[in-house]
DNA sequence: CATATAGTTCAAGACCGCGTGAACTGCACC
DNA sequence: GGTGCAGTTCACGCGGTCTTGAACTATATG
């Protein structure tokens, strides 16, 4: 989600988001780790992280970064970098397989778990922020002396708005919480090992 | 809201939120307005969609664009499609006063119904899209042979995941409509009248 | 009609985030 | 030590969006 229906409406042009060429991708596999991609950039993450979550995801397994990076098309670095977030995020397990040497990478449960994590973090570091700002206004406001009656209740109003958004938010991510539940579980099975217990 | 607690989490390194320096306005105004723009950029739209709104909410009376131009110190041109903007959302009402020429804008009360209106028409063309997707994958996979059973079920279940991200979308949106009411009444006294009843 | 001012449009440029690719580290094995 | 591969870091460039500023249209006024 970029600037999609933004200004002008412009029904006819809707961005293509048929998935591009694809390494050795399946073409299903290819439209569903598209669609997660597409899903993760509309919550305001990279596109790229989506992707890489959606194959780990979709092939239950754990893969190495080189396959990663040769499946869907991407960078070593930026490999690199996308599951060092998603690891940081909690949604992808850096494991290794008994006598192997890589790291393998598998995709905790829910996606659903990253997303509301972060939207926390937003929702503390700026709701709550934006809720101050407006009261510091109106602090200020009642300090100078001459601002009209009715400029306060504005921002009062304004505030309130900001409480209703936030109460919103705080439920939507709550219902979010509806876990998908645990189909990971098949490939815990013992025969790897989590990172720090090397 | 651009990168913000992304990556590295960082919690030193918050971005200041402080109001830049402006032409007239005043400081309590400043921080206000600021952060309008700040929700309202956090929501997906431009930084300056919110300040304009915020301004003309916050003044209670219609403005003309050359005001909003140099109290928020942008271009012309820039105000101008702004104002389109704010315009076909909705929540600013362009009208004239009796004998003069220039056309004045006012804040239409609620800031929520854009965000709402927009929140849908993202929703709309675009969750539903991937659930589109999500089943096209799905029944891709089933016509190849040999994809293991267990895959199908994983994309059965990124598609519930869909589903629950819809729901909560829904609801999020419901409970934001709670209107903050109709403030604005004070100058539709009949002393304005509206575009096209020129 | 000439002039001035309000308003719109759009190409050029500023700006910014993302991914790349090369340099680097670390580790294993010979 | 040397070679090779996995993994990390980071400066740079590409591609995108947002804003500007100038050219243009529209409208009122003398």
């Amino acid at each position: 989600m970029k600037g999609y229906l933004w200004t002008g409406g412009d029904p006819g042009s809707q961005k293509s988001l048929a998935p591009p060429v694809h390494g050795r991708l399946a073409p299903w596999e290819a439209i569903a780790v598209e669609a997660v991609g597409n899903v993760i950039e509309f919550w305001g993450f990279k596109r790229n992280q989506g992707r890489v979550w959606g194959l780990l995801y979709l092939r239950g397994e754990p893969l190495t970064a080189g396959e990663i990076e040769r499946e869907l098309d991407l960078s070593k670095g930026g490999v690199s970098m996308l599951l060092r977030d998603l690891e940081h995020w909690g949604v992808v397990q850096r494991v290794r397989v008994p006598q192997d040497t890589v790291w393998r990478y598998a995709a905790e449960t829910d996606l659903v778990r990253m997303v509301t994590h972060v939207v926390e973090e937003r929702e503390a570091a700026f709701v709550t922020r934006i809720r101050a700002d407006l009261s510091e206004a109106r602090r200020l406001a009642e300090g100078v002396g001459g601002v009209h009656q009715e400029k306060l209740r504005r921002l009062e109003r304004m505030a309130v708005l900001a409480d209703h958004v936030e109460r919103a938010l705080r439920l939507f991510i709550k219902t979010s919480r509806l876990d998908v539940g645990g189909v990971l579980g098949a490939f815990r099975d013992g025969a790897l090992s989590r990172k720090g217990e090397r």
